[in-house]
DNA sequence: ACCTGAACACCGTTCAAGT
DNA sequence: ACCTGAACACCGTTCAAGT
């Protein structure tokens, strides 16, 4: 990690992404990004004008990563199915990406791009344009979630393997209770906590997806 | 706001509510909570253990008045239908809930009732268990998004009018470049902007809800 | 039982001053 | 052009001390 060279751009949005990825973005501040590439915190303001600028460049190099893994192949329920792995296969190589594409969404040129191919496989359907718009939107609020909880979940595991290690036994999910619980039944039956170890899954991802491009079918 | 009364667990959950209104989750700090409640930071402690505690009681808050705002009306599509409005209502009614349920979702026993809720609805289909699992997560996360999203693009939509105040003029959304950019067919025949002014809507919200709910009925 | 002052170890950001 | 020290106005949290 330690240059001589001068810092650049480039430097300093690399060493973000491995911020994020050592600290997660509850962490990251600009004392230990600055930290990581051997300079002091104030220097960072010469590049960037803000922590949230950077985020923005961030933001915009996941989404145009998410543009150019594409191919469009098969017909538009396999393309759109195709994009909805990619896409998260992307946002799971890039640490908090489905926050950073969240908190800058909208005035990133490169999240405009991607509703626009997106919109192209959904477009030879017979639906109004408004719901052309309105799918694609549900399909990506859909794997945006997905992720964001998939990084909530994980969180609270490591909180909870750190307590145990720290010989604290918190358990801040004390399934037990549930387990018992029988106003739970259904969840009960599903064997509770093997149900909730799964979700976050490329299964349950995949399921999602499907539901999701079935139900876009049935809107016509 | 000033009471010479004991300062309760109660007040200091109405008053979060209220910061929340004001201020926003990202501007949501103790020290502000205690101003509004006449009284110091450190005195919170003595009610709640930390922020994130406080977080958590109003996280189960609003996961419960989604349960109590629940009537079993119609087939299981109308009732599921149902369940997405109203849980959006509240969502809507709770300043930022959708973060604070995105946060501290699993360790939350109300949660685990909702999901529970949901499963009864959903649990006459037939469908493997995790099939049924799978619909719900996918409904609770497209929800959640839409309701994260929207909070996203007004934070967005209130920066801008403030800078247009300001005389900033700064623009974050230049919409007038992808107006004219022919690289963006579909969105430029789409009315660009009208379009992504609709984006948070009513109307969208019970599409992505429909396609969602068709979705499940196709899994079959 | 309930509250506070003072402190600790942090933040993001600015800016005059250095090279 | 690029970096820094020092400061400003904040954070969440702790804790001895007050009533």
């Amino acid at each position: 990690m330690k240059q001589n060279m001068p810092i650049t751009k480039e430097k300093i949005i690399a060493a973000s992404w491995e911020l994020l990825r050592g600290k997660g973005i509850e962490n990251f501040t600009m004392r230990k990004l600055a930290e990581q590439l051997d300079i002091k915190a104030a220097s960072l303001y010469w590049h960037f004008k803000s922590k949230q600028h950077i985020f923005q460049v961030l933001a915009e190099e996941v989404a145009k990563h998410i543009l150019l893994a594409e191919r469009d192949d098969g017909d538009w329920k396999e393309q759109l199915f195709q994009f909805g792995v990619n896409m998260r296969k992307q946002l799971q190589a890039y640490p908090c990406s489905a926050q950073l594409l969240m908190q800058t969404m909208p005035s990133a040129p490169e999240y405009v791009a991607l509703f626009e191919h997106m919109l192209v496989v959904v477009d030879k359907l017979s639906l109004k344009d408004k719901d052309k718009f309105s799918s694609i939107a549900c399909f990506m609020d859909y794997i945006l979630a997905f992720e964001l909880d998939a990084y909530e979940r994980n969180k609270v595991r490591l909180e909870i393997t750190q307590d145990i290690e720290n010989k604290e036994q918190k358990s801040y999910l004390n399934l037990s209770i549930y387990k018992r619980d029988s106003s739970f039944k259904i969840l009960h039956r599903m064997h509770f906590n093997g149900m909730f170890k799964n979700m976050g899954s490329d299964d349950m991802f995949e399921t999602g997806l499907k539901i999701i491009i079935l139900g876009i079918e049935q809107l016509t």
